[in-house]
DNA sequence: TTGACAACTGCACTTTAGAGCAGTATATTA
DNA sequence: TAATATACTGCTCTAAAGTGCAGTTGTCAA
């Protein structure tokens, strides 16, 4: 029995086995697809395919990945060996995780699955609110001089009302705009931050609705 | 024209179109392996290869998905929107733990323990870098024409020099500003982005360095 | 020196899966 | 009304990829 060695259940790799392993693991993470018998050949010189089959037997035998058999690309990255796989310690904090809407249509509630672009992981502390919230990216320069700029991600709540002054995202016929908001009496008045721009004006017979209200921002540069 | 809209190049999907979508994302993301031609004809009641097919090429045509012509399970969807991310729940996303930097005295390490403040939790495809990075709250209006707030956080990888123009985070004597860097003979010039403001000058005897580069900011409104 | 194991070569075979061609029904648009 | 796009059926063909069997080489340990 060897002594003082690494916590894991799992049996050790040879070198060979180890590369292979690590190739099959940056294959399904990069690519989102695992290598075929015959790539993993290639890529490590194996003429034939019984050479890497060994290999993965091994692999398997030994439970760092699984198989399913007759299927291509049949090869899976086991759990209990994917921890220590992601190399640095990316930890898993306490993240909210935030949907990011996409194309807004008229009529379209704003958090149909359709509308979804992906998702943000936020801290659940920086945004009170943990459930109703969505995130949009902004485009233009129209809130500029409140420090919103092009690109940016903007967190929203969803809700239908609010006071005026706040900062919305509007939905005006089919379009969402990101706006401070100004009920009149006859309509809406959707301000800019940007002097440069006019305000919008939006009468009441045209479709108008709150789709939230803007609680943070969130900014990537390049 | 736009203005601060929601950003989307995508054409939109027909219903079957995006459902055949949505089960080839959550095939990738769930199975990190894409389904075949016929698997997703099989999942749709669809028994001809080429019923599948047609959607798929509107899906190609579209932009959301692409395909790797003569290789098994060659979908990929298209941006790399598909970590291998777990169910949209509350408190795990795929996030990283960064740590908020608080009080920076001369000579300490910016990121010595005693001085974190808390951390924060940022999706981690939004910022690329993942290790070395650390949050600060920005206190000033020094950098509102670049769309910095007081009270901001911001992001920074830690580096210890940058290029001329690049937004740092710099340590002069005992204390740590956001400014733009401008290296020059005898000195750096530090330049906000605040008309109001003078760049500082910094000779060359003073105790400055770069403590990182500026990367992101995540605000939140009250 | 034998035997187990790892890591292969080489070839044949079978299944899986992509691609091609022809044609149909329906709805929308010009 | 014709043209076009979508969403298919049904079939064939071919290439990709998994499996099976036989044998080789080198290392290490009993």
């Amino acid at each position: 029995m060897t002594v003082a060695s690494v916590s894991s259940e799992l049996a050790p790799l040879t070198d060979r086995q180890r590369e292979i392993y690590e190739y099959i693991r940056k294959r399904v993470t990069e690519d989102h697809r695992p290598p075929t018998v015959r790539e993993i050949g290639e890529q490590f010189g194996i003429s034939s395919t019984n050479g890497v089959r060994s290999v993965l037997s091994a692999l398997i035998r030994k439970g760092y990945v699984s198989r399913s058999p007759k299927v291509s690309r049949g090869l899976e990255v086991a759990e209990a060996a994917v921890p220590k796989a992601e190399p640095l310690r990316e930890g898993e904090g306490e993240g909210v995780e935030i949907p990011i809407v996409g194309r807004v249509a008229a009529g379209t509630p704003i958090l149909a699955v359709q509308n979804l672009e992906g998702t943000v992981v936020v801290d659940r502390n920086f945004l009170a609110a943990r459930r109703d919230v969505f995130a949009l990216r902004v485009k233009g320069d129209s809130m500029i001089e409140a420090g919103i700029l092009d690109g940016d991600l903007i967190f929203a709540r969803q809700q239908q009302t609010a006071e005026p002054g706040q900062m919305i995202v509007a939905q005006v016929e089919d379009e969402a705009t990101v706006k401070y908001f100004h009920p009149e009496k006859n309509g809406v008045r959707l301000e800019p931050a940007n002097s440069a721009y006019k305000p919008i004006w939006v009468p009441e017979d045209k479709n108008f609705s709150i789709a939230g209200l803007v609680i943070g921002v969130l900014r990537k540069f390049n």
